[in-house]
DNA sequence: GTGAAAGCGCTAACAG
DNA sequence: CTGTTAGCGCTTTCAC
């Protein structure tokens, strides 16, 4: 272990080198034009001798306040929720907020789990992923007196405030360009939709999509498997074998697609002339694969900014704009379908 | 802002209620055993009926052990650091502690702001992606009086204890084979080293297997790109042009691999046929493209697992093992090389 | 301009 | 088996 050495200096040892009150320090740092010149010198090279950095801990018991944000999504990779934590990074950095990340692998019991640490941590503020959670994880973040933002999909009824878009409509979206397209069965590829309410929702845009254009949404057009290059390529395998005159697939994610896309080569499927593949999310692999995949960007970034400039206001105290935000995405038509 | 309502109950409004000193409440939840029966009815119906959770900071403070553990990466996403944290958690979960992360964006400042912030939260260990800091960092690293670990490449003089694998051996590795294997020139693709040993030693392990093979490590052979799929593609396109007879190129990530293979797709170029592609870390996305890569497989969670045990060990008194730890790698030799 | 005093909610000795 | 006494290092409030 990197031995400590000298022991670490707190605002006394800097007070007594320069003769003064610890207060007078703390007035140094945060408020300089309010002490008097030649007192300022002499604490400001105390400063600087001591290497003195302050005990956040300590100040959070005092103030109150940690300066954390908590924010909870399904899984670190992805990019999802990298984007999302960057653009939430970027609304806060500026006032002295630091993020904290929990993963909470698409299981509600496992981010009950992580809710309740991070408010034992007395986070200032949370945002969790999604709109579905447990009865005591709800419950606790209505207790908590901290601003609370769910995000990436819309709340029919927010714990506090939301930011996202409508993955129902997204989906729907989407699946309606394929059945203006293309006349066969269009499958279906989803992730478990338990405890994901972006994948019921994106399921459910695919049915209704598919009932809008006079057809059946048949169970047997679905495949469920996890989120994953693999299981995208096995479920396509599966969609093939149940009909073999499949013209088309949705995909939840992009990562699923990808991995269907890749079947699709091995088997040497021409895509999209013998089936098209769209997918959900616009990651960069979509852009990269041949063919690139027709997909919808959902707005990560933008999710987190916004995330961050809500609890930012609220902080303030001037809670002010609409308790949900919807940010809306984009059809984007490449050669995959 | 969800209201918090009634205020949040405090170890003495539990005692209060069961007629008992805090001592007791803290003796009931820590070792039970040693409470009398009678006493212990009254403490637990007491918690039930506040809901008492302890407050980690005030513990924290008092304790001067936050149960906090740093790991910082350059990026959230690809899979690496997340397997990495999962390791680490997992590791450490059983004895109360949890992971911050930090992503310093290859940027050695940035790692240094972190550092710095991680340990003004007074974490309890931490651990670096990487042997190359600032030495301001180096300087608090040493100082901090805590475990640290270095971890992803082997460090000649570690801050502290380290835990990774030769990716010098690694690349050099992947390359001797395609030496092995094809005649032509062999090119090679990385991100900026800048900042990176990681990709540095990758390149030198090119470099050195293109020498034993009798072959110059031409500068022209080489493309310095940023870390993307997009990069990978345009990198190759570049290589190609210097290099028309170009016959195998070695990558220094599976992303700049698979962005390299796309662009083969793109542009019609048989792989391995006409031109051999290697990656580097075995990701997802290496085993699912077609061809499948060729790629080294490195010990992502078995790092963050055997850095989370030193951590324990350190912190539990007993600083046994070697301060130093290689994990090795696995040569995967698939369709692409 | 500067300082003293009283906590924040918990833990860590030490007494009984 | 149970309680008392001091802090942890900072912020906050109020006095000088």
């Amino acid at each position: 272990m990197a031995d400590g050495g000298a022991r670490r200096s707190r605002l006394r040892d800097v007070a007594e080198l320069a003769g003064v009150s610890t207060m007078t320090v703390v007035r140094t740092m945060r408020e300089p034009a309010k002490v008097a010149d030649t007192t300022r010198a002499r604490v400001e090279a105390a400063l600087l001798r001591t290497g003195y950095t302050p005990d956040l801990v300590a100040r959070a018991l005092a103030s109150q306040r940690t300066g954390m944000i908590a924010a909870l999504a399904p899984l670190l990779s992805n990019s999802l929720i990298a984007d999302v934590v960057q653009g939430m990074s970027d609304a806060v950095a500026g006032y002295g907020f630091h993020m904290m990340i929990g993963a909470t692998g698409f299981s509600l019991e496992r981010e009950e789990e992580l809710v309740r640490a991070f408010l034992a941590r007395r986070v200032d503020a949370i945002f969790v992923t999604g709109i579905m959670h447990t009865p005591d994880t709800v419950r606790m973040l209505r207790d908590a007196g901290i601003p609370v933002v769910e995000g990436a999909n819309l709340p029919e009824a927010p714990i506090d405030s939301a930011v996202g878009f409508s993955n129902f409509n997204a989906a729907r979206s989407v699946v309606r360009h394929l059945c203006g397209r293309y006349e066969g069965p269009t499958g279906c590829i989803v992730a478990s939709s338990v405890g994901n309410d972006r994948m019921r929702d994106r399921h459910g845009g695919w049915a209704a999509a598919l009932e809008e254009s006079g057809r059946a949404a048949d169970p047997s057009l679905t495949a469920t498997v996890e989120l994953s290059l693999e299981a995208g390529a096995a479920a396509l395998g599966t969609l093939m074998a149940r009909h073999p005159n499949l013209r088309a697939v949705f995909c939840g994610s992009d990562v699923l697609a990808a991995g269907a896309l890749f079947e699709c080569q091995r088997r040497g499927i021409d895509v999209p002339g013998r089936l098209a593949i769209a997918g959900f999310d616009d990651l960069d692999i979509a852009r990269q694969v041949v063919p690139a995949l027709t997909t919808v960007r959902v707005p990560r970034y933008e999710i987190g900014w916004n995330a961050g400039q809500m609890i930012i206001d609220r902080i303030a105290g001037r809670a002010r704009g609409p308790r949900t935000v919807d940010l809306g995405f984009d059809l984007l038509v490449r050669a995959s379908a």
